[in-house]
RNA sequence: GCCGAAAUAGCUCAAUUGGUAGAGCAACUGACUUGUAAUCAGUAGGUUACGGGUUCAAGUCCUGUUUUCGGCACCA
């Protein structure tokens, strides 16, 4: 997919191009005032206020054929610069530009940039003019905050994308339509993975058979692969007091977005929204040596949080959610070479299992903003932190962005982040450092001299969550599952059921016995029938049985994707599958 | 939560200005007995998301709710 934020000129042209449409928009709605309209990676939006009007579905084509006027028209595209009286005198109608000139410091040189009767307010970086930005589309359209505050007043922001060619328009255009096919919701339905019910609620998705085969082998496969690291993994429960949330701080951050109290007796109890605190009290029931340090400790844990109505999303979103969580309890020392270790399984996991490319991941060192409020008061503590992750990700040779207001409340992180199919740009993996959480529940190890010293936490997610992971797979993958994770691993298909259907059966036997997922399809239909059902459900072996076959106890086998037919014997294909899934990819 | 939009058979979609809810696929039944991506015929399938209203008449218009979708905000 083009980011058109990263190459010059198709960030020229779209920035043109959002000038362009404020320039539509101001022809068609004279009272229109413009907050920004900035290049973003998928292409361009302008923020524009239409006092009561609100954009539809029916004014994108009239805003288009003025902008493809403009365009025609190709008026040059000049810039000027100004003082910041110039600035506020031109600007002086539109409160938006007032707001922005008066923001700017000092030493900035005001611009505007002009193109026939309209001026705007501009840094720059513009094409020479209008005849360039021929070639756009307006993709989408929604309110948006003022400023991103949801105190603030909704503007119309209007989403579009330029490209130098009709030909690569075109072609973007039918990328994007492209995208929609492996949207994991609609693969979800396709392949009966996963759905919704009204009467289970919003964000609550059911698991069917086929969807509830991919997320068991999945968390199979990461706790046994922890286990193998060695994690220790527990159970804790779902429900826990909102005492506990008040002493680990998460009560006055978050009591908003858990699931409302429940009083029973003297207690007052929460659906869990995290698990760290269970954890914690777990770590506490033992006395820990420094040399027990690092203790890590794994769960696959269900944990709730009410998400906004408008955030819940297929498998991406949801509102019960089956964390792959860890904590791991280090001495300071330690730190490091944990972090160190958790990057490396990251890879371990998603590189070598998974086969996903680099390119679809990106690392971020997720840091607190100005607002301090939001976060635990010791500035040291964040100092020390943050200098100490850039540390691994830089000895690690990580190609990594920073982004400040990304931190936890208790501590900067180490994100994963990748961009789904849709384009939300969404985090999977995690590796958090937390000083604040051991401080709270008092946990301590004794050092080598006999004194009880604190601990440091890792928070870290490998998968993220069996839900997003499984939305992430799906769509990386466009449905085509590997052979380890598919619902049905094998489907036999015998040409005749009068003459092949018992030899059939006999060679399903054998896969189940082997631990094979296997299917067996006797309908009476034709065998080119059949077997581009076998296709169509993605099933990435299917066995063909006839006469050949039975007589010489063979297997004729397709895999999903190839034309060719491979036969071998029973025994050669049972440890053939076997090598296969054992093998993961 | 906010700004919009949508909801019709299991799935994908039709249904003129309000006037008898249809099709393909899937399912079921029967015929056909076939070696590599769709055999033919028939049957059944619906309180048009749910509630209220306007009208002689509502899938269609108005209204409330729910869910879903596109963004925004949020995301421990």
């Amino acid at each position: 997919m083009i980011n058109f934020k990263e190459d010059e000129y198709l960030h020229n042209l779209n920035h043109s191009c959002a000038h362009m449409l404020a320039q539509a928009v101001k022809h068609l709605y004279p009272d229109a005032k413009f907050w920004v309209g900035p290049v973003i990676d998928e292409g361009f939006y302008y923020d524009i206020d239409l006092g009561d009007k609100v954009i539809t579905e029916e004014d994108i084509p009239v805003i288009e054929k003025e902008m493809k006027k403009l365009a025609k028209d190709g008026k040059r595209i000049v810039r000027h610069e100004l003082s910041r009286e110039e600035a506020l005198e031109m600007f002086k109608d539109d409160p938006y530009k007032v707001d922005l000139i008066n923001n700017m410091p000092e030493d900035e040189v005001i611009s505007a940039y002009s193109q026939g009767d309209f001026t705007d307010l501009c840094r720059g970086g513009h094409v020479d003019t209008l005849k360039e930005c021929k070639n756009f589309k307006l993709i989408k359209f929604s309110g948006a905050y003022y400023k991103g505050d949801s105190n603030n007043k909704v503007l119309q922001r209007i989403y579009g994308v330029c490209l130098p060619t009709p030909e690569e328009l075109e072609a973007h255009l039918k990328e994007l339509e492209e995208a929609k096919e492996r949207d994991h919701r609609k693969i979800g339905k396709d392949q009966n993975l996963f759905f919704t019910h009204k009467l289970v609620g919003a964000g609550l998705p059911l698991f069917t058979p086929n969807g509830a085969t991919i997320r068991r082998e999945l968390e199979r496969y990461i706790q046994d692969k922890e286990i193998r690291q060695g994690y220790k993994h527990v159970y804790s429960p779902v429900l826990a007091t909102t005492e506990m949330y008040k002493i680990s701080g998460h009560w006055d951050h978050y009591k908003e977005d858990m699931f409302p109290i429940m009083k029973l007796d003297n207690e007052e109890l929460v659906l869990r929204p995290m698990n760290c605190p269970h954890h914690a009290l777990i770590y506490k029931n033992d006395l820990h040596s420094y040399r027990d340090l690092p203790v890590r400790m794994g769960e696959i844990a269900n944990v709730f949080r009410y998400e906004a109505s408008g955030a819940v999303c297929g498998l991406e979103r949801v509102r019960e959610i089956c964390q792959n969580d860890a904590h791991l309890f280090v001495r300071p020392d330690q730190i490091k070479e944990e972090v160190g270790n958790v990057i490396k399984l990251i890879f371990d996991v998603y590189i070598d299992d998974f086969g996903f490319s680099k390119d679809c991941f990106k690392f971020r060192l997720s840091k607190r903003d100005k607002d301090k409020a939001k976060y635990i008061d010791n500035d040291e503590m964040w100092e020390t932190a943050e200098s100490q992750l850039k540390e691994i990700m830089d000895e690690l040779k990580l190609d990594y962005y920073e982004q400040e207001g990304e931190a936890a409340f208790y501590g900067p992180k180490i994100d994963i982040q990748i961009k789904t199919a849709l384009g939300h740009d969404i985090t999977i993996p995690t590796c958090q450092l937390d000083f604040s959480l051991p401080e709270r529940f008092d946990l301590t190890y004794v050092d080598e001299k006999g004194n009880k010293v604190r601990p440091v936490v890792i928070h870290r997610a490998i998968l993220g969550s069996s839900e997003r992971f499984m939305s992430f797979l799906l769509e990386e993958k466009k449905g085509i599952l590997p052979l380890w994770l598919a619902p049905v691993q094998v489907n036999v298909v015998p040409v005749n059921n009068e003459y092949h259907l018992r030899y059939a059966k006999e060679v399903q036997e054998l896969l189940l016995q082997n631990g094979i997922r296997t299917e067996l399809d006797d309908r009476e239909e034709k065998l080119g029938y059949r077997l581009r059902e076998s296709v169509i459900k993605k099933i990435p072996i299917t066995l063909i049985l006839g006469d050949k076959e039975k007589d010489n106890e063979q297997i004729s086998f397709r895999r999903y994707g190839s034309e060719e037919t491979i036969t071998v014997s029973k025994d050669d294909f049972v440890t053939l599958i076997k090598n296969e899934i054992n093998n993961k990819k």
